[in-house]
RNA sequence: GGGCGGCUAGCUCAGUUGGUUAGAGCGCUACGUUCACACCGUAGAGGUCACAAGUUCGAGUCUUGUGCCGCCCA
């Protein structure tokens, strides 16, 4: 019995099938007690010497929402990796934890809060909105935790994190401190998406663009008659639009500077193009170029002639705003394009942005406010009017009423891809914001001018090798993203994340006199100490912009041109001292999230404490993630590892498929095809789930899951559809009753029961364990009387089946072991189903039956048994943790010493048990036991070809049987004709003939012949062919025999013919290699040989 | 627009450096249950390897192009 722990019962009464609640119940308890999954610096091995070290981070879920299969794959694959290592005997960390997701999580929470009690976050205030954040995510982490426990996943739980926590908020600030000292954190202006609805910058994958109806509107913008313009020009510039709102922050009309070249470029391409189309391609091209010819001939001078205006300086009215705009040349207006002329609003669009930089004398001018309201830099009239709806009407109006636009000729219908925020649902804004930034760039002036930045650092880690990815294509994704070197904006308007350290003096503007002496007062103050403070390291300063206003004279007060960055937010004594009098304040922005899980494998570790455990651990040793990180996540913590650990942080990054849906779609909670694996776990169990996935888990391959609604009623399986998988309530086909799925929002919806989600992907799972749940429980009933503590065994002990089983268990296990440690999960599935189902289950554990039917045959047979089966348990453990475990256990009770010694071999058997353990004899658990050795001198190729021939006359035998119809029960006799040495080989195995086709032979041997009416075939055997004769003179059907024969022969005859097609090619004789050519020329002989004994047997017939 | 991946049996996927007549699981057909397992066993049917051109004695595999699907970046 395993001493108390959840006991699994007597052996009689085990089950035919294998209850995976029950195993998951009663295991992952026991490991956990154990502490098992606990990792501590300097471990040793049994025999005292330290274990290396073995360390993952998880990739943090977020707690946002419960996890999906795509979670479950992520940390099957780290798991499987993590118990094999143990069981390597590494000292193993698995790093658990979870990320706060700063916008995500908020705008769950915000909703729930507006859906529930009709509050915004501005009426409950900061604090509380983050108190109930709080709450949310104490929730949902025990929910995430739960869900990867029941997955069976050996995290370290003692050493949970959260990327919020105290100890990483340590690292964020302390990491935030040290880039604002080293220069590397500049505060900048910057278009970001404008969630005018949540008010903040959202990320460019939080956005998702809709096409929605609208329009293009032309507008005319009256020319300036000043000195620059002439004789000629025109009155008006056309310009085209689809925000007409936006003509209010126009700063200038752009036109191309050299409008022919353009039209010669693109007329070139279109000729190019033309070159390579097909026919029908062409005629579209050939309109194309045509047009544009017509077009050219048409605008060229008018074109021309405002890129004169542009050069000689002419200038603009800027109708409704009435300010003057310059015209400019610039390459962004296309000349094929409506009239040439572009409007220019650097602050309300990318391409404007972008252009403006190119011509800063232009400006540029934000004309809404973060509510998404015209703010005061527009006329009064339009003030406070919203940007796409109600100002954009008042601007329309107005143009027409100014006789600028014509409603009947200056619109046309349009379809617009409107960027939306993926959060609020509602049309995102492009604003200029002031952004704090992360410097990736090198050093290109001052002291460390030449220095590699940040992100050249992070490069350089992959490309010299310190950092290797797997699969490697996507090293270049990595390589691509960060050799743009874009600076990393971090600042984020949110209230829940890690408040921005950086405080700055507040308006000073409308102070009173004697409020500026204070001011002045307190600034004194923190200039008196601030040299002795900077150089303990608690406070840094940056000066804010180095076009800051004047210099003003003694009398007048100057306000403060820093940014004080505070080390530690809770440095009492500085705060204080800047918080005096509301003078200064700190930031109300929080950083990315990013930002936090970017300092993950070192934060986690206890950085900046020089942790034991970050001695240890420290490099990680792979991350295991999916390839849409890369970027954002993977790349940013190597350049964090490499600034605050001059360390990479992982010697490998594993990129591993993704899940997507039956229509090769992400699975994802929004589109409502994602899974809740334990929906998966409970039907199928967390064994059958986590093989399934790494059945499926190949290099290049996503993992495509069609997935089916169960009816909670009659267990129906309903296919989703993407029309399914969105409503609250289905009827089930069959039984025609509503189930609720997780929409179901209504009170009655909520009223049904669930109908699960799961994908009949897992099956081959589930009918996995339950295989070799019975292939153990038939181990375990025939291990009955095994000796305790079995002694040596002879040579010549072993039989043929079992030298061949354990030749092929030791291939196996170097093969397993291979493929796991280079990350080919599905190769190692993959290898080891076929391995215990067709090589233990199919044919040992059947031949074995005959034996154990013989006493004295027994105890060599159970060794051999045991053994094997001590093997794939272990070999199986990372996989199917719970199943094996299960099994290991009632092992230990009936076989507690499973060795196979003596043969010459001088592989240690399944090694001895740690030092606590001696004496026991047994392994406490299979997760502690021993990763098997690949006992190469056992692999032998010999007995392998010799088993395959039994097989082979074995499947000739069963192949006759059912050809000729004969009843599973009804005794044959065959003969079988082949060379001395088969027949010597094979004839001993008689009775495995009868155990597993109820087929006796009659002879063996070359000189056989045979019987008067028998049904015959081939198999290729290792030394040649072999003839199998089956005595059908009881139940001959003659022209089913003649058909079957037949049909063979044409098969080889075709067989034959492609081979002589080949031998009579001169260039294939002359040219391949020999071996090749005389391999063709022995298939040939014996291709011939078999259509001549099948002729012959027809004939008889 | 740039990059990456996929297209092999009805479905989901393997297929290592080019070398027998291309494999697995599911599904399908036939037979079989007092025997570890019907979540099982035995046998069978089922494929112009997306298309086109090329390299080669020989191509699912290498090269180029095309098409369709998916993902990432702009």
């Amino acid at each position: 019995m395993s001493d108390g722990n959840g006991s699994t019962g007597s052996l009689g009464g085990l089950p035919p099938q294998y209850d995976h609640q029950g195993a998951q119940q009663r295991w992952y308890r026991f490991w956990e007690e154990r502490g098992y999954f606990h990792a501590e610096p300097g471990a040793k091995d049994a025999a005292g010497n330290p274990k290396k070290p073995y360390s993952i981070v998880i990739p943090p879920p977020n707690v946002t929402g419960a996890l999906h299969l795509g979670h479950a794959l992520n940390n099957t694959l780290q798991d499987i990796l993590i118990r094999m290592k143990r069981m390597q005997g590494f000292n193993t960390l698995w790093m658990p934890g979870t990320d706060h997701a700063g916008i995500a999580t908020q705008a769950v929470v915000e909703r729930r809060l507006l859906e529930e009690q009709k509050l915004t976050r501005h009426e409950l205030g900061r604090e509380g909105l983050v108190e109930k954040i709080w709450q949310w995510k104490n929730q949902y982490e025990k929910r995430i935790i739960g869900q990867l426990k029941q997955l069976g996943c050996s995290c370290d739980w003692q050493r949970l994190r959260f990327t919020l926590d105290e100890q990483c908020a340590r690292a964020v600030r302390e990491t935030f401190f040290r880039l604002f000292q080293d220069g590397k954190i500049y505060r900048g202006k910057r278009l970001v998406n404008w969630d005018t609805y949540l008010q903040t910058a959202v990320s460019d994958d939080e956005v998702f663009k809709e096409p929605i109806k609208g329009h293009f509107w032309h507008f005319k913008y009256p020319v300036i008659k000043d000195a620059a313009w002439k004789e000629g020009d025109p009155e008006y510039v056309t310009i085209a639009t689809t925000r007409p709102e936006t003509m209010l922050g126009d700063t200038a009309v752009a036109v191309h500077p050299d409008p022919a070249a353009a039209f010669d470029k693109l007329s070139t391409e279109l000729r190019e193009r033309m070159l390579t189309s097909t026919e029908k391609e062409r005629e579209q091209l050939n309109e194309q170029a045509e047009l544009l010819l017509a077009r050219r001939a048409r605008m060229l001078p008018q074109l021309e002639r405002l890129r004169d205006m542009a050069e000689r300086g002419v200038k603009l009215r800027l109708p409704l705003a009435e300010r003057e705009i310059p015209l400019i040349a610039d390459e962004w207006a296309k000349p094929e394009l409506g009239s040439g002329a572009v409007k220019i609003t650097p602050a309300h669009d990318e391409n404007d942005y972008a252009v403006g930089q190119r011509h800063p004398e232009i400006g540029a001018i934000n004309i809404m406010n973060p509510d998404g309201t015209l703010n005061d830099s527009v006329p009064e009239k339009y003030r406070g009017l919203k940007m796409h709806t109600t100002a954009r009407a008042a601007v329309i109006a107005d143009m027409e009423a100014a006789g600028l636009f014509n409603p009947e000729t200056d619109r046309e219908d349009r379809e617009i891809e409107l960027p939306h925020s993926d959060r609020s649902k509602t049309p995102i804004e492009p604003y200029l914001a002031d952004q704090w930034f992360v410097k990736m760039d090198d050093e290109l002036t001052g002291p460390g001018s030449g220095k590699p930045g940040l992100a050249q650092s992070a490069m350089d880690a992959v490309s010299d090798g310190r950092v290797k990815i797997v699969p490697e294509r996507y090293g270049r994704t990595y390589l691509d993203w960060l050799s743009e070197k874009r600076d990393w904006p971090v600042g984020r308007q949110l209230w829940w994340g890690h408040r921005i350290t950086v405080w700055h003096e507040s308006a000073s503007d409308s102070l009173t006199a004697s409020e500026k002496a204070v001011r002045r007062k307190q600034r004194a103050q923190l200039n008196a100490q601030y040299d002795k403070w900077e150089q303990d390291g608690r406070i840094s300063r940056r000066i804010k912009d180095q076009s800051w206003g004047p210099i003003l004279g003694p009398n007048f007060y100057e306000p403060d041109h820093y940014y004080y960055c505070v080390n530690d937010s809770s440095d009492g004594e500085i705060v204080d001292l800047l918080e005096q009098n509301g003078t200064y304040l700190q930031s109300e922005e929080v950083l990315d999230t990013w930002f936090s899980s970017a300092l993950w494998p070192h934060s986690t570790l206890g950085w900046p404490e020089r942790t034991p455990e970050l001695a240890e651990f420290y490099p990680t040793s792979v991350l295991v993630t999916s390839r849409d990180i890369i970027t954002l996540w993977v790349a940013r913590m190597v350049l964090t590892g490499l600034y605050n650990m001059g360390e990479v942080p992982f010697h490998e990054v594993y990129i591993h498929p993704k899940i997507l849906d039956g229509y090769g779609e992400t699975m994802s909670k929004s589109k409502g095809n994602g899974v809740d694996p334990i929906d998966v776990i409970e039907k199928f169990g967390a064994d059958a789930l986590r093989f399934g996935i790494a059945y499926l888990c190949t290099e290049t391959q996503d993992v495509r899951l069609p997935v089916e609604f169960e009816c909670p009623r009659c267990s129906a399986l309903i296919p989703q559809t993407k029309k399914n998988r969105t409503q609250p309530r289905i009827e089930c086909e069959r039984c025609h009753q509503p189930f609720r799925t997780q929409w179901a929002e209504s009170d009655p919806d909520k009223a049904l029961p669930r109908g699960a989600v799961v994908s009949e992907r897992f099956e081959l799972g589930r009918r996995f364990c339950n295989k070799l749940w019975n292939a153990s429980r038939f181990s375990l009933m025939n291990l009955e009387g095994y000796a305790s503590d079995p002694g040596r065994l002879g040579p010549g002990e072993l039989l043929l089946e079992d030298r061949w089983l354990l030749s092929r268990l030791a291939t196996v296990t170097g093969q397993v072991t291979d493929a796991l440690e280079s990350y080919r999960f599905a190769d190692a599935a993959r290898l080891l189903y076929a391995f215990a189902w067709n090589d233990f289950c199919d044919y040992y554990v059947e031949m074995t039956k005959a034996r154990f039917a013989v006493a004295e045959q027994r105890p060599v047979a159970q060794r051999v048994l045991a053994y094997v089966l001590d093997s794939l348990l272990r070999l199986l453990h990372p996989i199917v943790p719970f199943l094996t475990e299960e099994v290991w256990q009632l092992l230990n009770q009936v076989a507690p010493v499973r060795r196979i010694e003596g043969l010459g071999s001088n592989a240690p058997d399944n090694p001895s048990p740690s030092p606590s353990l001696r004496g026991r004899g047994i392994w406490e658990s299979v997760c502690v036991a021993d990763w098997p050795q690949a006992d190469t001198a056992r692999i032998d190729a010999t007995i392998e070809e010799q088993f395959a021939d039994f097989q082979g006359v074995l499947g000739a035998v069963r192949e006759l049987r059912m050809a000729q119809n004969i009843p599973p029960r009804e005794p044959v006799e065959f003969c079988v004709r082949c060379d001395e040495a088969t027949a010597r080989l094979l004839e001993p195995m008689q009775p495995y003939f009868t155990q597993m086709a109820k087929a006796a032979s009659t002879a063996w041997g070359p000189s056989v012949t045979p019987p008067e009416v028998a049904a015959t075939s081939q198999v290729t055997g290792a030394r040649g062919t072999i003839e199998v004769h089956v005595d059908v003179s009881r139940f001959i059907d003659v022209e089913a025999e003649k058909a079957r024969l037949a049909k063979q022969r044409d098969q080889l005859r075709g067989f034959a013919k492609s081979i002589e097609g080949k031998l009579a090619n001169e260039s294939f004789v002359s040219r391949a290699p020999a071996e090749v050519v005389q391999q063709q020329r022995d298939k040939l002989k014996e291709v011939q040989g078999q259509i001549d004994s099948i002729e012959s047997a027809l004939a008889k017939l």
